[in-house]
RNA sequence: GGAGAGGUGGCCGAGUUGGUCGAAGGCGUUCGCCUGCUAAGUGAAUGUAGGAGCAAAAACUCUUACCCUGGGUUCGAAUCCCAGCCUCUCCGCCA
């Protein structure tokens, strides 16, 4: 979220970033808008300032007993002038606000050039692919048969695109869970967060999910909350309208939680079991650091949630994202995806990004620099390490045997109780 | 859900018979003085945001707004009225 001043003053690499993502139109109506506020400021002060300094002089006639109502009723009619402009600057206020609110991000130079997800660039590789020499299932075959996953008890209970564990499949997704926490936090030295599922407004507006993403959210219209898309939201907003010494930078958090996407619009594609639900599980990393160390950062994070795949021992790779198809809050995003093997595809299964100042500047969150002077925006990071669901996609079908069962990764097992899980006594184990 | 108390600057805390209050006092912070060092003492400074002026930036000057939020009354509101939000205490209900 951009002010006023700084688009005046950095109007042509705005116009620049933008037009890499292609929503350059955006600036020229602001630009006029802001002009209008301006010009309506500059009248309007003049009356006030009259309007305090005759006031002044009412209360000293008054007390010194004189009278003074030829002067009110002056002092009046410049009030009722004050409103309209007021009321005229309100609107242009509110206009203004609206349309810079759906200003998104600008694109880091290192950022490659592109309108959509055709351009991204794979940046590296890990593992191998596993070849299988029988006829695979996918995960949605497996999980049933195995008695694992029931989708359609799901649907019952609540619709289609939520999942239901049972028996050992349940346990594999706390194993999963309680694995990505452990590592982040005791070997990558995030702190553990356990934030609410559901976020106000405000929290939403500052991580930049509204507006644009406002159809996707969960809404409950009695008490104006909403359930949270990602852990990012509440977390971030832990610190919304603080300011941090610089010394606390960098802040590392790792929070599981559920997300609950609507995923207006996307009915019929790729919705089969796991590739698309509306509630599933992530372990997120929040960062919240010095604008100086930011990309290092983004780096380092990237890396540790691929750790979490290479321990897995899951194929995967990093895609980075061309202009045209970052996040609406993202200045750079790096994507991890991981192998299906019966879907023969990538998918997405993090998205590392780096927000520079942008979420700040909407939260407010700030740091006051060791050498003195002005608090600074500080910079804001997020990644998934991991989400669940795709994760169990890939874990299932490349971990998949001859015999149809699948076996538990080794650095799961101490967390499961279990290495495979058979057709027999998977729900009482 | 019911009853009551309260929300003021980085913090604590005055200010509620409306007027010179951006707001006393204290703490903290910064700069200086003093003292072998530290502590203590002492002098001064110290909110944020917007706009205008100065060719630009900094500084500076002028000005507007802000005492939870949003409305209202008034020539004029931190102070009065209305609505809302939040916090605390007590009661009820409940995992």
């Amino acid at each position: 979220m951009y002010n006023l001043k700084f688009i005046r003053d950095n109007t042509e690499s705005m116009r620049r970033g933008l037009a890499r993502r292609g929503e350059a139109h955006r600036l020229d109506s602001i630009l006029k808008l802001e002009e209008r506020r301006r010009g309506i400021l500059a009248e309007v002060e003049v009356l006030k300032a009259e309007r305090n300094a005759k006031s002044r002089e009412i209360g000293s006639i008054k007390k010194s007993g004189g009278d003074a109502n030829e002067l009110q009723a002056y002092v009046r009619s410049l009030g009722d002038k004050i409103k309209d402009f007021d009321d005229e600057l309100k609107t242009v206020d509110s206009e203004l606000q609206e349309k810079i609110s759906w200003l998104p991000n600008l694109p880091h130079d290192s950022v490659p050039d592109g309108e959509d997800a055709s351009s991204n660039v794979v940046r590296k590789e890990w593992g191998e692919k596993p070849e299988f020499h029988f006829p695979i299932k996918d995960h949605l075959e497996l999980g049933r048969s195995l008695g694992i996953l029931d989708f359609e008890r799901g649907a019952k209970v609540a619709g289609s695109g939520f999942p239901l564990y049972t028996g050992k499949g349940a346990a594999l997704e706390r194993a999963l869970i309680n694995f990505m926490l452990d590592t982040h936090v005791k070997e990558h030295s995030y702190t553990e967060i356990y934030p609410p599922f559901m976020v106000n407004y405000e929290s939403l507006f500052a991580t930049g999910q509204i507006p644009k993403l406002l159809e996707d959210m969960y809404k409950c219209k009695d008490d104006d909350l909403y359930l949270i898309p990602t852990a990012e939201v509440p977390v971030t907003n832990m610190h919304r309208d603080e300011t941090f010494s610089e010394k606390q930078l960098p802040v590392n958090y790792a929070a599981f939680t559920a997300c609950f996407r609507r995923e207006a619009g996307s009915y019929g594609r790729e919705t089969r079991g796991f590739l698309r639900v509306h509630q599933f599980n992530k372990v997120e990393l929040v960062k919240i650091v010095h604008p100086d160390d930011s990309y290092d950062e983004h780096e380092k994070l990237t890396l540790n949630a691929e750790r979490i795949l290479e321990m897995l021992e899951i194929p995967y790779r990093r895609l980075e994202l061309c202009a045209g198809d970052l996040g609406f809050a993202a200045a750079k995003c790096y994507d991890l995806e991981v192998w299906s093997p019966a879907e023969e595809k990538w998918l997405e299964a993090s998205s590392c990004s780096n927000f520079e100042d942008f979420q700040a500047r909407r939260a407010n969150i700030r740091f006051k620099p060791e050498s003195g002077g002005k608090a600074l925006f500080v910079h804001t990071l997020n990644g998934s390490g991991l989400a669940t669901s795709r994760l169990m996609v890939a874990l299932l079908e490349n971990n998949q045997t001859e015999e149809g069962t699948v076996m538990a990764p080794k650095v799961l097992v101490p967390y499961t109780g279990f290495s495979i899980i058979g057709y027999k006594k998977n729900t009482e184990f």
